[in-house]
RNA sequence: CGCGGGGUGGAGCAGUCUGGUCAGCUCGGAUGGCUCAUAACCAUCAGGUCGUAGGUUCGAAUCCUACCCCCGCAACCA
């Protein structure tokens, strides 16, 4: 069996709603995690949420709720969201839970050594409760626009991390590969980014600026801020410090992170870890941000796709599809309706579905529906598994859909009806008709296989239908991606110019 | 000169590290074929000076130089 394997995600904040790009974390985390289960390997896979913070307390207050209630009411959102996308996680943090907070203050006075206490002076908003950049505060003339305040000019006590003196270690640890980071040109960027040092991060917060959040031990007047406390979940999660077996899954072999928390993940994390005196994670992977029509997501924008959406119109494999395979793995990705529901009817329905479907019924119609001996695909799997092994999925689907398309040409060689034709005159044939049948059934369990990480329903169905022995009827599974036409116009419509009928 | 990514047929991309076998794939379009199938599938075609200008080379999308344009990041939005 080996070793046990720990994959993670990054933990969202739960103050909004789950967007693609939460959901893209998941389903690659769950594919992965998928992948290796498959190969026999036995996975933990970290999800959960990071409920602390000024902003929550803020919403919470809004609401007239409690920050707790709140973050009760809002992480369901997100495991919901992660059920949905058929994410087989095997733990969920919630950093308000008992167990975690004692581990980071746990973590807090082990690190010690590392934290010292220094003033942060900067430009302070009364009504934000909030600190601003120098840039922000030029910008606005130094004047708060939401108050209608001069920013003022203030200092206060934070606790600081000492990350500055781990630089050496983190850099030499990336450099040759300890703790790797996907794709290569994210590492480069981040070995940019710290050429001249990583700088010391301020981990706390002036009890009176931030109430929602893990007390300091040792010090009544200050709050965590979100560092020590989000990142340790990692390893809070399995068990540590006084839980036993976490060591059995520590180091991570993969954490999934988006582009924007890299510089967290590959700094501050490293140099807790460090500090810790624990192992560094294997490999960091870092996906890019879903775009819509090109352009960026945002609120204010009010172009957000919601994944619920798409999975209860086009059902979850048909999301998992498109986001493993047109979605690049490693990098920025668009997302249209059109592009979605191509990739659907064009890929899901007529080279997959229909190709599973003529060969379910040619084996019905000719065989009565029983099955020879189904010799293995012979596809070449290789690509395949060099692209799940490089992480990335998007091109091992692509593997996957050159023996889907590979079996209708084939089917289209042979002309299984013609022969089937012959089978009164050419003693033969019958033989013959059967071999190219089981061929056909083989490779399609083949693909079954290769699809089961990334469309586990999908593959689950191809085997139901065809691994028996007898045709199981597709309607009994449930079909395979029949045609949906929501977000664009249906081609088999009748094609009236302008008479609409009444 | 802040850092990084990218500019390839109508659209979206691969190929660039390891120069020639690269001009390729998918969608869209046109024509034809087939009838097992989810109005599907299969074949063929339409032609893009591979951002621009130089250079290296027998030969460059692929290496070098300069320039132009687009996009991210530079701030706790994945």
């Amino acid at each position: 069996m080996g070793k046990k394997l720990y994959i993670t995600t990054a933990i969202p904040y739960v103050n909004g709603t789950p967007h693609i790009g939460h959901a893209l974390g998941y389903l690659l985390a769950d594919i992965w995690a998928r992948y290796q289960k498959q190969n026999g390997k036995e996975v933990r896979f970290q999800v959960g949420t990071d409920e602390h913070g000024n902003k929550i307390a803020a919403k919470a207050a809004e609401l007239g709720m409690t920050p707790k209630d709140y973050t009760d009411k809002m992480y369901g959102n997100f495991e919901m969201m992660m059920k949905k996308i058929g994410a087989q996680y095997t733990d969920f943090i919630r950093t308000t839970e008992p167990h975690h907070e004692g581990a980071v203050q746990y973590i807090w006075q082990k690190l010690q050594p590392y934290i010292y206490k220094g003033s942060y002076e900067g430009w302070y908003c009364v009504g934000h409760e909030a600190f601003f950049t120098d840039k922000e505060v030029e910008a606005t003339g130094g004047i708060c626009e939401d108050h209608q305040k001069p920013y003022e000019r203030v200092s206060e006590e934070n606790y600081y991390l000492k990350t500055s003196a781990f630089t050496d270690q983190i850099r030499e640890a990336i450099t040759t590969g300890h703790m790797e980071i996907v794709p290569e040109f994210r590492k480069n960027e981040f070995l940019e980014l710290i050429k001249d040092g990583l700088q010391d991060v301020s981990i706390s917060r002036p009890r009176k600026n931030l109430s929602w959040g893990i007390p300091v031990p040792g010090d009544p007047d200050q709050v965590m801020y979100v560092w020590l406390d989000a990142l340790s979940n990692y390893i809070t999660v399995l068990g540590y410090p006084d839980r036993a077996g976490w060591e059995e899954y520590w180091p991570a072999d993969v954490q999934v992170i988006g582009k924007d928390i890299l510089r967290f993940h590959a700094g501050i994390w490293p140099a807790m870890l460090l500090g810790l005196e624990l192992p560094l994670p294997k490999k960091l992977m870092v996906h890019g941000f879903i775009n819509v029509g090109g352009v960026k997501q945002s609120k204010s924008l009010g172009n957000g796709v919601d994944p619920n959406q798409i999975i209860d119109e086009y059902g979850v494999d048909a999301f998992r599809y498109f986001f493993s395979r047109h979605i690049p793995t490693l990098d920025d990705g668009d997302f249209t309706w059109e592009k979605f529901e191509n990739a659907y009817n064009n890929e899901l329905g007529n080279d997959l579905g229909n190709l599973v479907s003529r060969v379910a019924s040619m084996v019905s119609r000719y065989q009565s529906g029983v099955i020879g001996d189904a010799p293995k695909g012979d596809h070449d799997m290789k690509p395949y598994y060099d692209a799940m092994h490089d992480l990335k999925f998007n091109v091992a689907m692509e593997e996957i859909w050159d023996s889907v398309r590979g079996l209708n040409k084939y089917i289209e060689m042979v002309k299984p009806w013609e022969i089937a034709k012959r089978r009164e005159a050419d003693p033969e044939a019958e033989a013959h008709l059967g071999e190219v049948l089981n061929q056909s059934v083989g490779t399609l369990l083949q693909v079954a296989e290769q699809l089961t990480p990334l469309l586990p329903s999908t593959a689950e169905s191809i085997k139901r239908i065809f691994a028996s022995g007898v045709i199981v009827p597709i309607e009994t599974v449930g079909g395979l991606f029949p045609k949906v036409y929501l977000h664009s116009e249906d081609p088999r419509a009748p094609k009236t110019a302008s008479a609409p009928e009444k």
